[in-house]
DNA sequence: CAAAATTTTTAGGCCCCCCTAAACTCAAAC
DNA sequence: GTTTGAGTTTAGGGGGGCCTAAAAATTTTG
């Protein structure tokens, strides 16, 4: 097989970003751990979420397989190549240290944090990245509960979650993922008090969403917030780290 | 005269470097305080600054003055307009703010900011920039001792300075600013501690350099270096803020 | 299994910002 | 006051990354 040249020329921020999105797509949300259990990301799915036509996408993706960075089978969608799945993990890296670094150092709201975080993630050296990662003592967590990936790329272990919907009247725990970018949906999370680590209890699923309980409050949550929004269940081995949420000491180490 | 919209469109990161480097060039190294002691730039000058060809910054100009941002006048040079003026500005201080939090905040030496700087400037919301000027607690110059304009965007005053090469032999002070981006010979100053702050003596102007004494030590700075290092004398009234070269209470108001 | 609907790709353009080569200006020197 | 040459601008290109419109492949449907 053609040993394709693994690019030495820095990305484009274009295409950094195609990388990241096959990875964050191909994960699923299911949160795949390694390049194995990820899926081929399709070029509609793809312009959807970079905000671009199918045939900008197509064409990128030429030019990322071209670099050895993507595994690209025309009308068959695309996966990340070793090479490719290391970039995006860097690039996911940069992405959530910042947003834990802009919350933690710098007072930015956890819904706040991830625009900024968008555009810095590719303007950042290493060295600035070794810095806020060792000012916050090596965070596994970002404060939307997202998995940091390590500085040597692996993608720690998370405590097993369960989606919100999924969960049975009665059962309650700890909000530990809000998967969700939409900038509505967190102002609203984080208005409700639905940010990780807050304890959340399931009171019926009715046919316009979910009737939750957040401490002395209750809510109706839509389905498609819902459906966003990953719980651990209390009395489960472990919950993680919920990146500082609020005042916790920001150098306590991982 | 034809009123030229002033673009809200926002301006790409080579447009905001040219404007940049233009004000830069223009207040010469005395360092005029406003616009109207600001000097014509030429194509060359910034061809050469901004490591391009003098062909792709006549392109440029062309392009910054229908967006009204420059009044270019072709064989004759480039000089701001109001508007191209305060982008400027805003540039320089996003950069300097930058390199001040790199250096209080994150340990970077002040030798190793500019580098890092550079790219962040073009990237940091209003948000950012104001938090960080907050937890700088509003300074007035950066860790190479150049002003840092206002968010109204006023340049502070600074203390009168005079280049190492104009001091008499005997004369001393304390070093104002070091007017260089270099990195060898920030490398080199920083190696010999001759960072704002630090008290220098001139001996003696040999005919390969001049002679110095900074604290217990004699070095001969080679006259490309003595040129660009600024000394405020000691005695003089106000030596101004040298952006905490070393562990001062980082959150001092200003 | 063929027709219809959907998705994806190709083809052709545009703007950005850079380049080289050649033509032009201006100013300094004869 | 020409000549000469440094500095500048025009002309013509190229790659990046986006777009629209039209063609092609795939999937769905009857």
């Amino acid at each position: 097989m053609p040993e394709s040249t693994v690019s030495k020329t820095p990305l484009s921020e274009a295409q950094e970003d195609y990388l990241k999105q096959i990875l964050l797509l191909g994960s699923g949300a299911e949160g795949a751990g390694t390049l194995a259990d990820t899926l081929a990301v399709t070029t509609q799915n793809l312009a959807d979420e970079i905000q671009v036509k199918p045939a900008s996408v197509t064409g990128m993706l030429k030019k990322l397989s071209e670099l050895g960075l993507v595994e690209y089978e025309a009308y068959r969608g695309v996966r990340l190549t070793e090479a490719g799945y290391k970039v995006a993990l860097e690039v996911l890296r940069h992405h959530r240290l910042l947003e834990a670094y802009l919350h933690q150092a710098l007072g930015y709201g956890w819904e706040e944090v991830h625009a900024e975080a968008e555009r810095l993630e590719h303007h950042i050296s290493e060295a600035f990245e070794q810095r806020i990662a060792e000012w916050l003592g090596h965070p596994t967590h970002d404060p939307h509960g997202d998995a940091i990936p390590s500085a040597a790329l692996e993608l720690p272990q998370s405590a097993p979650q369960r989606r919100l919907v999924a969960l049975e009247a009665g059962e309650y725990g700890l909000v530990a993922r809000v998967a969700t970018q939409d900038q509505d949906s967190l102002n609203l999370f984080a208005h409700l008090g639905l940010k990780p680590g807050a304890r959340v209890e399931v009171l019926e699923h009715a046919p316009d969403g979910t009737r939750v309980r957040v401490g002395t409050e209750r809510y109706l949550l839509p389905a498609s917030l819902a459906q966003v929004l990953w719980v651990s269940l209390m009395g489960d081995s472990y919950v993680g780290d919920f990146g500082d949420a609020e005042g916790r000491n920001p150098k306590a180490k991982g």
